[in-house]
RNA sequence: GUCGGCGUGGCGGAAUGGCAGACGCGCCAGCCUUAGGAGCUGGUGUCCGAAAGGGCGUGGAGGUUCGAAUCCUCUCGCCGACACCA
């Protein structure tokens, strides 16, 4: 693009110097002991993949305009970056380039991501940078596991686990997404039996739902989501005596207690325990058969609902704890052994899977809620067409015949724990976290395996555990698993196991807050006086992993003693994603503008203003070059407007000057709130309105009066987050003193921004005639008589009086002729 | 299936319950130019009208209100999350 025939402005000339201006004056360097109140503005740190796109460099956008209001505005900002620099890509890129180090490839994008940043003009503080494959983050992630641990928060269990046949490594649940590996869409995970690491989130199950409500910041999605991940559901344990074991039972978990009359059989999951010991002999060929199949089945197959239940009855009974009926025990997979017991009673008649199964195998359907308004079945038959779930009057119930089932379901806990046989109780889907990967790049678990001693977590002394330089698999390098046990001295073996990275990403932000601490994690005096995250801004994808993980961690630091704060980040932010030509922009996919391109051309500013206006900040938006124009010779209009008014050609002669000066209160009072509220796309519309004005005013020939100077002035600040190296090369320009990302934000100047009359709507005949703007404290007979000397009211009533006039709130008067 | 969100010009999108369409893109006309994928000016929801002005308009149908894109009910369409969790 060349310039244009007025002089304009030249990006490439002006943004090197300024950016190195900037770094000179190390403006965005967060001081810790700083008198002025903090403001901690956090973008999620990514993956080093080397492919940075103006996409990606949005959301880092969005950071660093709040970052620079807010210095501006006298917070002192902690405005920090960092890498995930550990994780599978790596390896992945490194094996296709025949055996290179993954840190060797990691290393080289974070240079040149660091580099794309600092060209687009996002200023972070560059000294508080984490990276967290380097070792001095590392030994940190480690002494974490070791304080985990330490809790009874960290358990190595045998555990059927999720496997990822290609990336060779287990999964968490939360990484598994419909039975697939969330980085393989159509690869299935399988099923193995296997010692893994986990860490206990279950026990703040409670504490993690409940907190939610703490978070009135954060997108109600993103609560809602995490409420549905932990699925805290309610109701009871109930012991059903197993017929001919003496003594045995088997316990199931329903929310529906009220509905135990309705029991007519009791499904077992294939893995279940009992199962075996149960089985008659004439059904235990048939239910091995079963259960073998079963276990063999993917999840995929096995949680589809589309497919119809199946089952195999085992020949065993068991009695009802209520009414002592015997019902039949049944195997099937639509049960799972990984919630509740793993057994439940089934009540075909208020259950819809019970129900299926019920009516495909021909087990008995017996009606014991009666929905509200309808008389009650009084057959036990098989007639009900379909189950009916809600709540109801309870029927076929004994004694408990005639209560609202709502409240029977209290009553019916009070039984059953009176008698011994059954218990309140609240279960959860959410399960524990799966933290072992079989890889080589990520943070060793600091454990031994010592024969004499057991498991022996590494003492704090010993830490870090460090990588070995040699890219293999730690389970095939003797150099590093073989060790000595820190107990007693024997020859010991290594954990050759590594972490999930998503425990890195769980406490980098505390991180920040000390980076070169060289003796704990982080110095929790200066974490107190950060945390926590004022904004923290990344994508709707980690809505469950991330930042559940994250509030799993403070949570546990904060009962440490460690932190503070319960809860990391304040308010959230999920921004939207870029496409080019339909598609997500990236590299790979071919459509990526890199910053590069975008800054050799239109320029970082340009760019940085596009990214803000193409659209609400939390929408995903279409990147075009038509689009970024429009913005480009926006800027080369305000700067004409600034550098050159002697450039616009006079048309009118002499206007009033009022105009200019609110317009200017109410573009900051505008720009300043949109700002604080993400509301990038209308704070660029406001400063274009207020260029616009200004325009006109030199086109109608008005002066370049204080106002005008003064007008000139603010625009220049306001547009500082947005583009900050036109907007200060304007300001020096100007022959103002100082950096502009020194000065202070312009003042929020209320008397002026608001509008000192009110609005009132005249209406003839229930109909909008005209809009009256009248001082504030008009008498109401000024505003009738303003009201009726309006030519279109007027011409409304057509000559006759008015025979009705009426005030109806504030803003409006009614006539009615 | 369950839960949640969203439907506004040719396009991206504005609009504390108060003149719908700010701002920008695109398009049209004019100016300026040797030329323009540069710049400037004006226009641009739709229908009637030369104009002034008026009718109709925020997926659809009802409702609340003096007044609804906005609140409520139903409905259609799109998108997202979860999906046998007892």
């Amino acid at each position: 693009m060349s310039p244009s025939r007025h002089s304009g402005y030249i990006p490439q000339d002006i943004e090197p110097k300024w950016q190195k201006v900037w770094a000179d004056h190390g403006v965005m360097k967060a001081a810790d002991d700083s008198p002025k109140p903090k403001f901690y503005d956090l973008v999620m740190y990514p993956y080093p993949s080397g492919d940075l796109t103006v996409g990606h460099a949005r959301n880092y956008v969005m950071g660093d305009v709040l970052a620079r209001m807010k210095r501006m505005q006298g917070f002192e900002v902690l405005h920090p970056f960092g890498w995930d620099a550990f994780g599978l890509p790596a390896e992945n890129a490194a094996m296709k380039r025949g055996g290179m180090h993954p840190e060797t490839w990691t290393l080289a994008n974070i240079a040149k991501g660091r580099q794309e940043l600092k060209m687009m003009g996002i200023l972070y503080d560059w000294d508080r940078e984490v990276i967290s494959c380097l070792p001095d983050y590392y030994q940190w992630t480690e002494w974490l596991f070791l304080l985990f641990y330490e809790r009874g928060l960290a358990y190595r269990a045998m555990a059927p686990v999720n496997w990822c046949p290609v990336d060779k490594t287990v999964l968490a649940n939360e990484q598994v997404i419909n039975g697939r590996c969330w980085r393989h869409p159509d690869v299935e995970v399988e099923k193995r039996d296997l010692e893994q690491w986990f860490f206990k989130i279950t026990d703040y199950a409670d504490r993690l739902l409940d907190d939610l409500q703490l978070l009135d910041k954060w997108p109600a999605k993103v609560r809602l989501m995490q409420t549905n991940w932990i699925g805290r559901s309610t109701g009871a344990e109930v012991d059903f005596p197993i017929d001919g074991l003496k003594g045995e039972s088997i316990r199931v978990y329903t929310t529906r207690p009220d509905t135990l009359f309705g029991a007519t059989f009791m499904v077992l999951a294939p893995e279940h325990p009992l199962v075996e010991r149960i089985t008659t002999e004439k059904q235990r060929e048939k239910v091995r058969e079963y259960v073998a199949r079963a276990r063999k089945a993917s999840d995929i197959e096995r949680l589809s609902t589309e497919r119809e239940k199946t089952g195999v009855a085992t020949g065993a009974f068991a009695s009802n704890p209520l009414n002592g009926e015997k019902i039949p025990i049944w195997v099937a997979d639509y049960v799972l052994m990984t919630y509740g017991t793993g057994a439940i009673m089934a009540v075909p008649a208020h259950d819809e899977r019970d129900f299926e199964f019920a009516d495909r195998y021909g087990l008995p359907i017996r009606q014991v809620i009666a929905p509200p308004g309808e008389p009650p079945s009084t057959s036990e038959s098989r007639e009900l067409r379909a189950p009916y779930v809600g709540p109801g009057l309870m029927v076929n119930s004994g004694e408990f015949n005639g209560l609202d089932s709502t409240g029977g379901i209290e009553r019916v806990i009070a039984w059953l724990e009176a008698r011994g046989l059954g218990r309140r109780a609240v279960k959860y889907r959410l399960r524990d976290w799966l933290i072992s990967r079989q890889r080589y790049w990520g943070s060793p678990i600091p454990i031994v395996y010592c024969e004499v001693d057991g498991i022996v977590p590494v003492p704090r002394s010993q830490l870090p555990v460090l990588l070995p330089k040699e890219y293999k698999p730690l389970s095939e390098n003797p150099g590093f698993y073989e060790t000595t046990c820190p107990t007693c001295g024997r020859p010991a073996r290594r954990e050759t196991d590594t972490m999930d990275t998503f425990i890195d990403s769980s406490w980098y932000f505390l991180r920040y807050a000390s980076p070169k601490d060289a003796t704990e994690p982080f110095d929790p005096e200066l974490a107190n006086h950060w945390m926590a995250v004022d904004q923290y801004t990344g994508g709707v994808e980690h809505a469950i992993l991330h930042l559940l993980y994250s509030r799993f961690f403070v949570k546990v630091l904060h009962d440490a003693g460690m932190v503070n704060v319960s809860e990391p980040f304040v308010r959230l932010f999920n921004q939207g994603m870029v496409k080019r030509f339909g598609q997500v922009m990236s590299k790979s996919a071919g459509n990526g503008v890199s910053p590069d391109e975008l800054v050799s051309k239109q320029g970082a500013d340009a760019g940085r203003i596009y990214e803000m206006f193409i659209g609400p900040p939390e929408e995903d938006v279409e990147w075009t070059d038509a689009g970024l124009n429009g913005v480009v010779r926006f800027l080369q209009r305000v700067w004409r407007l600034v550098m050159e008014p002697d450039s616009i050609v006079v048309e009118g002669s002499g206007a009033e000057g009022a105009p200019l000066e609110r317009k200017a209160a109410q573009t900051v009072k505008k720009v300043t709130e949109h700002f604080d509220e993400l509301r990038f796309n209308t704070a660029v519309a406001a400063l274009m309105e207020l260029a616009n004005t200004m325009q006109s005013h030199l086109q109608n020939g008005g002066p370049r009066d204080a106002t005008w100077e003064s007008t000139v002035r603010v625009l220049v600040k306001l547009l500082n987050p947005l583009a900050p190296h036109v907007s200060e090369e304007m300001w020096e320009r100007l022959g103002e003193s100082g950096m502009l990302a020194d000065a202070p934000w312009p003042a929020y100047n209320a008397a002026a921004a608001a509008v000192p009359e009110v609005t009132v709507v005249v209406q003839v005949s229930g109909k909008l005639r005209d809009r009256l703007t009248l001082p504030v404290g008009t008498p109401r007979e000024k505003v009738l008589e303003a009201a009726l000397a309006s030519d279109r009211v007027r011409a409304a009533f057509d000559g006759r009086q008015p025979s009705k006039v009426v005030f109806v709130p504030d803003r409006l008067i009614n006539l009615v002729p």
